[in-house]
DNA sequence: GCCCGCGTTGAACACCTGTTTAACCTGCTG
DNA sequence: CAGCAGGTTAAACAGGTGTTCAACGCGGGC
Protein backbone atom coordinates (compact mmCIF):
# COMPACT_ATOMS: atom_id res chain seq x y z
CA UNK A 1 0.00 0.00 0.00
CA UNK A 2 1.30 3.57 -0.83
CA UNK A 3 0.86 4.91 2.65
CA UNK A 4 3.61 3.00 3.73
CA UNK A 5 5.83 4.70 0.92
CA UNK A 6 5.45 8.19 1.10
CA UNK A 7 2.12 10.75 0.56
CA UNK A 8 0.96 8.81 -2.79
CA UNK A 9 0.70 11.22 -5.55
CA UNK A 10 0.77 10.77 -9.08
CA UNK A 11 2.79 12.41 -11.00
CA UNK A 12 0.72 14.79 -12.23
CA UNK A 13 -0.26 15.90 -8.65
CA UNK A 14 -3.79 14.11 -8.20
CA UNK A 15 -3.52 11.44 -5.09
CA UNK A 16 -3.36 8.00 -6.04
CA UNK A 17 -6.85 5.87 -5.92
CA UNK A 18 -5.89 4.04 -2.83
CA UNK A 19 -5.41 7.24 -0.96
CA UNK A 20 -8.40 8.93 -2.39
CA UNK A 21 -10.05 6.17 -1.16
CA UNK A 22 -8.71 5.99 2.27
CA UNK A 23 -9.61 10.19 2.82
CA UNK A 24 -12.88 9.28 1.27
CA UNK A 25 -13.31 6.96 4.21
CA UNK A 26 -11.85 9.52 6.71
CA UNK A 27 -14.30 11.80 5.82
CA UNK A 28 -17.94 9.72 5.54
CA UNK A 29 -17.09 7.40 9.01
CA UNK A 30 -16.16 10.88 10.56
CA UNK A 31 -19.77 12.34 8.67
CA UNK A 32 -21.74 9.01 9.01
CA UNK A 33 -19.94 7.20 11.78
CA UNK A 34 -18.66 3.69 11.33
CA UNK A 35 -21.75 2.48 9.97
CA UNK A 36 -21.11 3.72 6.48
CA UNK A 37 -21.73 1.60 3.86
CA UNK A 38 -18.76 0.73 1.51
CA UNK A 39 -20.60 1.82 -1.38
CA UNK A 40 -21.23 5.43 -0.11
CA UNK A 41 -17.82 5.49 0.59
CA UNK A 42 -16.68 4.16 -3.04
CA UNK A 43 -19.08 6.32 -4.37
CA UNK A 44 -17.29 9.78 -2.67
CA UNK A 45 -14.02 8.20 -4.02
CA UNK A 46 -15.39 8.23 -7.47
CA UNK A 47 -14.73 4.49 -7.86
CA UNK A 48 -16.87 0.80 -7.88
CA UNK A 49 -17.71 -0.75 -3.89
CA UNK A 50 -15.27 -3.61 -5.47
CA UNK A 51 -12.38 -1.55 -5.63
CA UNK A 52 -12.22 -0.45 -2.47
CA UNK A 53 -12.46 -4.62 -0.51
CA UNK A 54 -9.68 -4.73 -3.72
CA UNK A 55 -7.00 -2.68 -1.93
CA UNK A 56 -8.46 -2.89 1.88
CA UNK A 57 -9.54 -6.67 2.01
CA UNK A 58 -12.24 -5.48 4.15
CA UNK A 59 -14.35 -3.12 5.53
CA UNK A 60 -11.97 -3.92 9.13
CA UNK A 61 -9.17 -3.23 6.81
CA UNK A 62 -10.06 -0.48 5.67
CA UNK A 63 -10.68 1.36 9.06
CA UNK A 64 -7.74 0.24 10.43
CA UNK A 65 -5.98 2.42 7.40
CA UNK A 66 -7.99 5.10 8.44
CA UNK A 67 -6.68 4.65 11.75
CA UNK A 68 -3.40 4.28 10.87
CA UNK A 69 -3.25 7.40 8.66
CA UNK A 70 -5.07 9.57 11.08
CA UNK A 71 -2.70 8.10 14.00
CA UNK A 72 0.40 9.12 11.70
CA UNK A 73 -1.10 12.54 11.21
CA UNK A 74 -1.61 13.27 14.77
CA UNK A 75 1.89 12.12 15.68
CA UNK A 76 3.31 14.23 12.79
CA UNK A 77 1.55 17.24 13.90
CA UNK A 78 2.36 16.24 17.18
CA UNK A 79 6.34 16.70 17.10
CA UNK A 80 5.87 19.73 14.97
CA UNK A 81 3.85 21.40 17.91
CA UNK A 82 6.49 20.45 20.47
CA UNK A 83 9.26 21.88 18.24
CA UNK A 84 7.15 25.32 17.98
CA UNK A 85 7.29 26.05 21.63
CA UNK A 86 4.66 25.58 24.52
CA UNK A 87 2.15 28.25 25.06
CA UNK A 88 1.04 29.44 21.61
CA UNK A 89 0.78 25.55 20.79
CA UNK A 90 -2.97 25.61 22.04
CA UNK A 91 -4.37 28.56 19.90
CA UNK A 92 -2.00 27.33 16.74
CA UNK A 93 -4.30 24.46 16.39
CA UNK A 94 -7.09 26.26 17.49
CA UNK A 95 -6.62 28.46 14.22
CA UNK A 96 -5.64 24.99 12.38
CA UNK A 97 -8.96 23.00 13.61
CA UNK A 98 -10.84 23.56 9.93
CA UNK A 99 -7.77 22.36 7.85
CA UNK A 100 -7.65 19.01 10.27
CA UNK A 101 -11.96 18.87 10.86
CA UNK A 102 -12.07 15.55 8.94
CA UNK A 103 -9.56 14.21 11.16
CA UNK A 104 -11.14 15.31 14.10
CA UNK A 105 -14.49 14.16 13.33
CA UNK A 106 -12.91 11.00 12.81
CA UNK A 107 -11.50 11.20 16.04
CA UNK A 108 -14.40 11.95 17.67
CA UNK A 109 -16.20 9.10 15.90
CA UNK A 110 -13.37 6.66 16.85
CA UNK A 111 -13.92 7.73 20.78
CA UNK A 112 -17.30 7.36 20.25
CA UNK A 113 -16.65 3.42 19.14
CA UNK A 114 -13.89 2.36 21.50
CA UNK A 115 -11.47 0.47 20.07
CA UNK A 116 -7.86 0.16 19.23
CA UNK A 117 -7.36 3.80 18.33
CA UNK A 118 -9.23 5.36 20.98
CA UNK A 119 -7.35 3.29 23.56
CA UNK A 120 -4.25 4.67 21.85
CA UNK A 121 -4.92 8.16 21.97
CA UNK A 122 -6.57 8.49 25.32
CA UNK A 123 -3.09 6.70 26.28
CA UNK A 124 -1.23 9.16 24.29
CA UNK A 125 -3.26 11.90 26.13
CA UNK A 126 -1.89 10.77 29.43
CA UNK A 127 0.97 10.64 28.49
CA UNK A 128 1.15 14.11 27.16
CA UNK A 129 -0.84 14.91 30.11
CA UNK A 130 1.48 14.18 32.55
CA UNK A 131 4.70 15.38 30.90
CA UNK A 132 3.34 19.25 30.34
CA UNK A 133 1.91 18.82 34.42
CA UNK A 134 5.13 17.55 35.48
CA UNK A 135 6.87 20.59 33.51
CA UNK A 136 4.22 23.15 34.95
CA UNK A 137 5.49 21.65 38.62
CA UNK A 138 9.13 21.80 38.09
CA UNK A 139 8.47 25.22 37.22
CA UNK A 140 6.12 26.00 40.12
CA UNK A 141 2.82 27.20 38.32
CA UNK A 142 1.27 23.51 38.95
CA UNK A 143 0.31 22.10 42.08
CA UNK A 144 2.14 18.75 42.80
CA UNK A 145 -0.58 15.74 43.31
CA UNK A 146 -0.12 12.83 45.79
CA UNK A 147 -0.42 10.49 42.32
CA UNK A 148 0.72 12.26 39.18
CA UNK A 149 -0.04 9.28 36.74
CA UNK A 150 -3.38 9.19 38.18
CA UNK A 151 -4.00 12.59 37.84
CA UNK A 152 -2.54 13.10 34.19
CA UNK A 153 -4.87 9.97 33.41
CA UNK A 154 -8.10 11.45 35.48
CA UNK A 155 -8.05 14.52 33.41
CA UNK A 156 -7.47 13.26 29.92
CA UNK A 157 -10.39 11.13 30.37
CA UNK A 158 -12.45 14.22 32.03
CA UNK A 159 -11.88 16.74 29.66
CA UNK A 160 -11.30 13.99 25.98
CA UNK A 161 -14.67 12.66 27.60
CA UNK A 162 -16.30 16.05 28.33
CA UNK A 163 -15.83 17.38 24.75
CA UNK A 164 -16.80 14.11 23.14
CA UNK A 165 -20.34 13.96 24.63
CA UNK A 166 -20.83 18.00 24.11
CA UNK A 167 -20.09 17.06 20.36
CA UNK A 168 -22.40 14.41 20.47
CA UNK A 169 -24.89 16.07 21.64
CA UNK A 170 -24.46 19.17 19.80
CA UNK A 171 -24.54 17.08 16.49
CA UNK A 172 -21.64 18.16 14.54
CA UNK A 173 -23.23 17.89 10.92
CA UNK A 174 -19.77 17.11 9.13
CA UNK A 175 -18.85 20.48 7.02
CA UNK A 176 -15.76 22.23 8.24
CA UNK A 177 -17.21 25.31 8.66
CA UNK A 178 -20.12 24.51 10.83
CA UNK A 179 -17.60 22.55 13.01
CA UNK A 180 -14.98 25.53 13.11
CA UNK A 181 -17.99 27.39 14.66
CA UNK A 182 -18.83 24.34 16.81
CA UNK A 183 -15.78 23.96 18.43
CA UNK A 184 -15.22 27.59 18.65
CA UNK A 185 -18.07 27.43 20.64
CA UNK A 186 -17.17 24.08 22.84
CA UNK A 187 -14.01 26.38 23.81
CA UNK A 188 -15.90 29.38 24.82
CA UNK A 189 -18.32 27.81 26.71
CA UNK A 190 -16.16 25.43 29.07
CA UNK A 191 -13.41 27.33 29.50
CA UNK A 192 -14.04 29.97 32.11
CA UNK A 193 -15.47 27.33 34.35
CA UNK A 194 -12.49 25.04 33.62
CA UNK A 195 -10.41 27.93 34.05
CA UNK A 196 -11.89 28.28 37.77
CA UNK A 197 -12.06 25.03 38.74
CA UNK A 198 -8.17 24.78 37.74
CA UNK A 199 -7.61 28.06 39.70
CA UNK A 200 -9.35 27.28 42.52
CA UNK A 201 -10.78 24.16 42.83
CA UNK A 202 -14.52 23.63 44.03
CA UNK A 203 -14.34 22.69 47.76
CA UNK A 204 -13.39 25.73 50.44
CA UNK A 205 -10.95 23.18 52.22
CA UNK A 206 -9.48 20.33 52.76
CA UNK A 207 -11.16 18.87 54.91
CA UNK A 208 -12.86 16.25 52.35
CA UNK A 209 -9.73 15.35 51.10
CA UNK A 210 -8.47 14.93 54.62
CA UNK A 211 -11.41 12.55 55.61
CA UNK A 212 -10.91 10.52 52.13
CA UNK A 213 -7.04 10.03 52.42
CA UNK A 214 -7.84 8.73 56.21
CA UNK A 215 -9.76 5.96 53.94
CA UNK A 216 -7.43 5.55 51.45
CA UNK A 217 -4.26 6.13 53.70
CA UNK A 218 -1.33 5.09 51.35
CA UNK A 219 -0.40 7.26 48.60
CA UNK A 220 0.25 4.66 45.38
CA UNK A 221 3.76 3.60 44.54
CA UNK A 222 5.46 6.22 42.60
CA UNK A 223 8.45 4.12 41.61
CA UNK B 1 -49.94 0.71 26.00
CA UNK B 2 -49.86 -0.59 29.53
CA UNK B 3 -46.74 1.25 30.37
CA UNK B 4 -49.16 4.35 31.01
CA UNK B 5 -51.58 2.56 32.97
CA UNK B 6 -49.51 0.78 35.99
CA UNK B 7 -46.48 -1.09 35.86
CA UNK B 8 -48.25 -3.48 33.70
CA UNK B 9 -48.48 -7.09 35.63
CA UNK B 10 -50.46 -9.54 34.82
CA UNK B 11 -52.96 -11.12 37.41
CA UNK B 12 -50.39 -14.46 37.68
CA UNK B 13 -47.63 -12.24 38.65
CA UNK B 14 -45.65 -12.66 34.56
CA UNK B 15 -45.10 -9.21 32.97
CA UNK B 16 -47.18 -8.49 30.23
CA UNK B 17 -45.88 -9.42 27.00
CA UNK B 18 -45.80 -5.50 25.74
CA UNK B 19 -42.87 -4.88 28.41
CA UNK B 20 -41.71 -8.17 28.84
CA UNK B 21 -40.62 -7.01 24.74
CA UNK B 22 -40.05 -3.49 26.03
CA UNK B 23 -37.26 -5.00 28.70
CA UNK B 24 -35.80 -7.18 26.32
CA UNK B 25 -34.91 -4.25 24.04
CA UNK B 26 -33.75 -2.28 26.83
CA UNK B 27 -31.34 -4.81 27.80
CA UNK B 28 -30.49 -5.65 24.65
CA UNK B 29 -30.02 -2.24 23.47
CA UNK B 30 -27.45 -1.85 26.59
CA UNK B 31 -25.63 -4.62 25.38
CA UNK B 32 -24.87 -4.54 21.77
CA UNK B 33 -26.02 -0.74 21.12
CA UNK B 34 -28.92 0.53 18.90
CA UNK B 35 -27.62 -1.50 16.23
CA UNK B 36 -29.27 -4.94 17.77
CA UNK B 37 -31.98 -6.07 15.27
CA UNK B 38 -35.23 -6.57 16.16
CA UNK B 39 -35.41 -10.49 15.88
CA UNK B 40 -33.15 -10.58 18.64
CA UNK B 41 -35.41 -8.67 20.79
CA UNK B 42 -38.18 -10.66 20.04
CA UNK B 43 -36.11 -14.20 20.61
CA UNK B 44 -34.96 -12.72 24.14
CA UNK B 45 -38.42 -11.34 24.91
CA UNK B 46 -39.52 -15.31 23.58
CA UNK B 47 -42.02 -13.72 20.85
CA UNK B 48 -41.89 -13.41 16.86
CA UNK B 49 -40.40 -10.19 15.31
CA UNK B 50 -43.38 -8.93 13.84
CA UNK B 51 -45.49 -8.76 17.66
CA UNK B 52 -42.92 -5.77 18.57
CA UNK B 53 -43.22 -3.62 15.28
CA UNK B 54 -47.31 -4.63 15.95
CA UNK B 55 -47.21 -3.38 19.48
CA UNK B 56 -44.71 -0.52 18.89
CA UNK B 57 -45.21 0.62 15.17
CA UNK B 58 -41.57 0.12 14.46
CA UNK B 59 -38.09 0.16 15.90
CA UNK B 60 -38.14 3.69 16.47
CA UNK B 61 -41.54 3.50 18.25
CA UNK B 62 -39.42 0.88 20.55
CA UNK B 63 -36.72 2.88 21.41
CA UNK B 64 -39.17 5.81 22.08
CA UNK B 65 -40.56 3.26 24.59
CA UNK B 66 -37.90 2.49 26.19
CA UNK B 67 -36.14 5.88 26.39
CA UNK B 68 -39.64 7.04 28.19
CA UNK B 69 -39.36 4.11 30.37
CA UNK B 70 -35.46 4.63 31.86
CA UNK B 71 -36.16 8.04 32.17
CA UNK B 72 -39.35 7.54 34.15
CA UNK B 73 -37.19 5.11 36.50
CA UNK B 74 -34.55 7.34 36.79
CA UNK B 75 -37.06 10.40 37.85
CA UNK B 76 -38.62 7.77 40.14
CA UNK B 77 -35.83 6.61 41.95
CA UNK B 78 -34.05 10.31 42.23
CA UNK B 79 -37.14 11.77 43.75
CA UNK B 80 -36.61 8.71 46.16
CA UNK B 81 -33.21 9.63 46.35
CA UNK B 82 -34.06 13.29 47.25
CA UNK B 83 -36.18 12.44 50.17
CA UNK B 84 -33.82 9.87 51.35
CA UNK B 85 -31.06 12.62 52.29
CA UNK B 86 -28.13 14.36 51.01
CA UNK B 87 -24.94 12.44 51.90
CA UNK B 88 -25.96 8.67 52.16
CA UNK B 89 -27.50 8.94 48.67
CA UNK B 90 -24.68 8.39 46.62
CA UNK B 91 -23.44 5.21 48.43
CA UNK B 92 -27.04 3.88 48.33
CA UNK B 93 -27.03 4.29 44.75
CA UNK B 94 -23.76 2.70 44.48
CA UNK B 95 -24.93 -0.51 46.40
CA UNK B 96 -27.88 -0.53 44.05
CA UNK B 97 -26.33 -0.41 41.41
CA UNK B 98 -26.34 -3.72 40.26
CA UNK B 99 -30.07 -3.67 40.13
CA UNK B 100 -29.68 -1.18 37.54
CA UNK B 101 -27.17 -2.38 35.27
CA UNK B 102 -29.42 -2.93 32.07
CA UNK B 103 -30.90 0.66 32.52
CA UNK B 104 -27.39 2.18 33.28
CA UNK B 105 -25.71 0.12 30.35
CA UNK B 106 -28.88 1.07 28.49
CA UNK B 107 -27.99 5.11 29.63
CA UNK B 108 -24.51 4.63 28.12
CA UNK B 109 -25.52 3.47 25.27
CA UNK B 110 -28.03 6.77 24.66
CA UNK B 111 -25.46 9.46 26.05
CA UNK B 112 -22.68 7.32 23.35
CA UNK B 113 -25.36 7.93 20.51
CA UNK B 114 -26.56 10.95 21.20
CA UNK B 115 -30.64 12.16 21.15
CA UNK B 116 -33.10 13.26 23.16
CA UNK B 117 -33.09 11.28 25.91
CA UNK B 118 -29.18 11.82 26.09
CA UNK B 119 -29.58 15.19 25.95
CA UNK B 120 -32.58 15.70 28.64
CA UNK B 121 -30.35 12.99 30.91
CA UNK B 122 -27.44 15.75 30.94
CA UNK B 123 -30.17 18.77 31.05
CA UNK B 124 -31.36 17.44 34.51
CA UNK B 125 -27.82 16.32 35.64
CA UNK B 126 -26.79 20.02 35.08
CA UNK B 127 -29.92 21.31 37.04
CA UNK B 128 -29.46 18.77 39.91
CA UNK B 129 -25.41 19.70 40.05
CA UNK B 130 -26.51 23.32 40.01
CA UNK B 131 -29.17 22.54 43.24
CA UNK B 132 -26.84 20.86 45.42
CA UNK B 133 -23.60 23.65 44.21
CA UNK B 134 -25.40 26.45 45.40
CA UNK B 135 -26.83 24.10 48.67
CA UNK B 136 -23.07 23.50 48.94
CA UNK B 137 -21.98 27.25 48.93
CA UNK B 138 -25.08 28.48 51.31
CA UNK B 139 -23.60 25.63 53.94
CA UNK B 140 -20.19 27.43 53.23
CA UNK B 141 -18.32 24.21 51.67
CA UNK B 142 -18.49 25.00 48.38
CA UNK B 143 -16.47 28.36 46.77
CA UNK B 144 -18.78 31.01 44.78
CA UNK B 145 -18.55 30.64 41.43
CA UNK B 146 -18.61 33.76 39.01
CA UNK B 147 -20.93 31.78 36.95
CA UNK B 148 -22.88 29.21 38.93
CA UNK B 149 -25.15 27.69 35.72
CA UNK B 150 -22.02 27.57 33.57
CA UNK B 151 -19.87 25.64 36.33
CA UNK B 152 -22.42 23.18 36.44
CA UNK B 153 -22.93 22.95 33.24
CA UNK B 154 -18.98 22.10 33.03
CA UNK B 155 -19.32 19.47 35.80
CA UNK B 156 -21.92 17.76 34.45
CA UNK B 157 -20.62 17.36 31.02
CA UNK B 158 -17.04 16.97 32.03
CA UNK B 159 -18.25 13.63 35.06
CA UNK B 160 -20.52 12.11 32.62
CA UNK B 161 -18.43 11.91 29.29
CA UNK B 162 -15.40 10.81 31.40
CA UNK B 163 -17.97 8.44 32.63
CA UNK B 164 -18.80 7.25 29.37
CA UNK B 165 -15.48 7.42 27.68
CA UNK B 166 -14.07 5.10 30.80
CA UNK B 167 -16.51 2.43 29.88
CA UNK B 168 -16.66 3.02 26.58
CA UNK B 169 -12.61 1.75 26.56
CA UNK B 170 -12.92 -0.53 29.57
CA UNK B 171 -16.13 -2.58 27.59
CA UNK B 172 -18.58 -3.02 29.73
CA UNK B 173 -19.60 -6.44 28.27
CA UNK B 174 -23.48 -6.82 29.68
CA UNK B 175 -23.62 -8.95 32.55
CA UNK B 176 -24.73 -7.57 36.07
CA UNK B 177 -21.59 -9.09 38.12
CA UNK B 178 -19.17 -7.51 35.55
CA UNK B 179 -20.49 -4.25 35.00
CA UNK B 180 -20.93 -3.70 39.18
CA UNK B 181 -17.15 -5.17 39.24
CA UNK B 182 -16.33 -2.40 36.72
CA UNK B 183 -18.54 0.33 37.96
CA UNK B 184 -16.19 0.13 41.36
CA UNK B 185 -13.02 0.14 39.46
CA UNK B 186 -14.29 3.66 37.95
CA UNK B 187 -14.85 4.54 41.37
CA UNK B 188 -11.86 3.65 42.34
CA UNK B 189 -9.81 4.90 39.77
CA UNK B 190 -11.22 8.36 39.42
CA UNK B 191 -11.81 9.47 42.94
CA UNK B 192 -8.67 10.42 44.51
CA UNK B 193 -7.53 12.55 41.40
CA UNK B 194 -10.94 14.27 41.63
CA UNK B 195 -11.31 14.60 45.15
CA UNK B 196 -7.66 16.23 44.90
CA UNK B 197 -8.46 18.66 41.71
CA UNK B 198 -11.76 20.07 43.99
CA UNK B 199 -9.91 20.32 46.97
CA UNK B 200 -6.98 22.50 46.27
CA UNK B 201 -7.97 22.68 41.91
CA UNK B 202 -4.96 22.61 39.47
CA UNK B 203 -2.93 25.74 39.99
CA UNK B 204 -0.58 27.62 42.22
CA UNK B 205 -1.76 30.55 42.32
CA UNK B 206 -4.76 32.93 40.38
CA UNK B 207 -2.82 34.74 37.73
CA UNK B 208 -3.90 32.83 34.97
CA UNK B 209 -7.72 33.39 35.80
CA UNK B 210 -6.84 37.16 36.43
CA UNK B 211 -5.17 36.89 33.11
CA UNK B 212 -8.05 35.03 31.54
CA UNK B 213 -10.56 37.77 33.36
CA UNK B 214 -8.47 40.47 31.59
CA UNK B 215 -9.45 38.76 28.27
CA UNK B 216 -13.40 38.36 28.94
CA UNK B 217 -13.89 40.81 31.74
CA UNK B 218 -17.80 40.80 32.25
CA UNK B 219 -18.96 37.74 34.08
CA UNK B 220 -22.08 36.30 32.18
CA UNK B 221 -25.53 38.16 33.06
CA UNK B 222 -26.99 36.08 36.47
CA UNK B 223 -30.62 37.66 36.55
C1' DG C 1 -72.72 -23.22 18.05
C1' DC C 2 -71.05 -19.37 15.82
C1' DC C 3 -68.55 -15.47 15.28
C1' DC C 4 -65.74 -11.80 16.47
C1' DG C 5 -61.67 -9.65 18.25
C1' DC C 6 -57.25 -10.09 20.25
C1' DG C 7 -52.68 -11.90 20.67
C1' DT C 8 -49.53 -14.12 17.97
C1' DT C 9 -47.00 -16.39 14.28
C1' DG C 10 -44.26 -17.46 10.04
C1' DA C 11 -43.60 -16.32 5.59
C1' DA C 12 -42.90 -12.90 2.30
C1' DC C 13 -41.17 -8.29 0.70
C1' DA C 14 -38.02 -4.79 -0.62
C1' DC C 15 -33.85 -3.13 0.50
C1' DC C 16 -29.18 -2.75 2.08
C1' DT C 17 -24.99 -4.91 3.70
C1' DG C 18 -19.98 -6.78 2.88
C1' DT C 19 -17.82 -9.77 -0.22
C1' DT C 20 -16.71 -12.59 -4.46
C1' DT C 21 -16.16 -13.33 -9.24
C1' DA C 22 -15.64 -12.81 -14.02
C1' DA C 23 -14.95 -9.77 -17.30
C1' DC C 24 -13.40 -5.44 -19.17
C1' DC C 25 -10.28 -1.65 -20.68
C1' DT C 26 -5.81 0.36 -20.94
C1' DG C 27 -1.09 0.81 -21.39
C1' DC C 28 3.26 -1.27 -21.45
C1' DT C 29 6.57 -4.80 -22.99
C1' DG C 30 8.45 -8.19 -25.93
C1' DC D 1 1.10 -6.71 -33.52
C1' DA D 2 0.36 -10.15 -29.54
C1' DG D 3 0.18 -10.70 -24.93
C1' DC D 4 0.38 -9.90 -20.42
C1' DA D 5 -0.40 -7.32 -16.00
C1' DG D 6 -2.80 -3.94 -13.38
C1' DG D 7 -6.51 -1.01 -12.42
C1' DT D 8 -11.29 -0.98 -12.52
C1' DT D 9 -16.11 -2.27 -13.12
C1' DA D 10 -20.79 -4.48 -13.07
C1' DA D 11 -23.14 -8.21 -11.68
C1' DA D 12 -24.08 -11.71 -8.66
C1' DC D 13 -24.13 -13.83 -3.93
C1' DA D 14 -25.41 -14.86 0.78
C1' DG D 15 -27.11 -12.86 4.53
C1' DG D 16 -29.20 -9.42 7.49
C1' DT D 17 -32.38 -5.46 8.04
C1' DG D 18 -37.10 -3.26 9.22
C1' DT D 19 -41.63 -3.89 7.86
C1' DT D 20 -46.09 -5.98 5.89
C1' DC D 21 -49.50 -9.44 5.35
C1' DA D 22 -52.37 -13.31 5.61
C1' DA D 23 -53.45 -16.68 8.51
C1' DC D 24 -53.94 -19.22 12.86
C1' DG D 25 -55.50 -20.36 17.74
C1' DC D 26 -58.30 -19.24 21.30
C1' DG D 27 -61.25 -17.19 24.78
C1' DG D 28 -65.66 -14.72 25.51
C1' DG D 29 -70.24 -12.86 24.25
C1' DC D 30 -74.51 -13.48 21.73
Amino acid sequence: MSSDSGPGRRRDGELATVDRIRDAAIERFGRDGFGAGLRAIAADAGVAAGLVVHYFGSKQGLRRACDEHVLSIIRHEKTKALTDGSGSMMFAQLAEVERFAPYLLYLLRSLQAGGELAGALIEQMTADAEQYLAEGEAAGVVRPSRDRAARARYLAYQSTGGMLLWFTLHGSSGDPESFRRLFRQYVDEITPAAVELFSQGLLIDRSMLDAFLMYVPDPPAQD
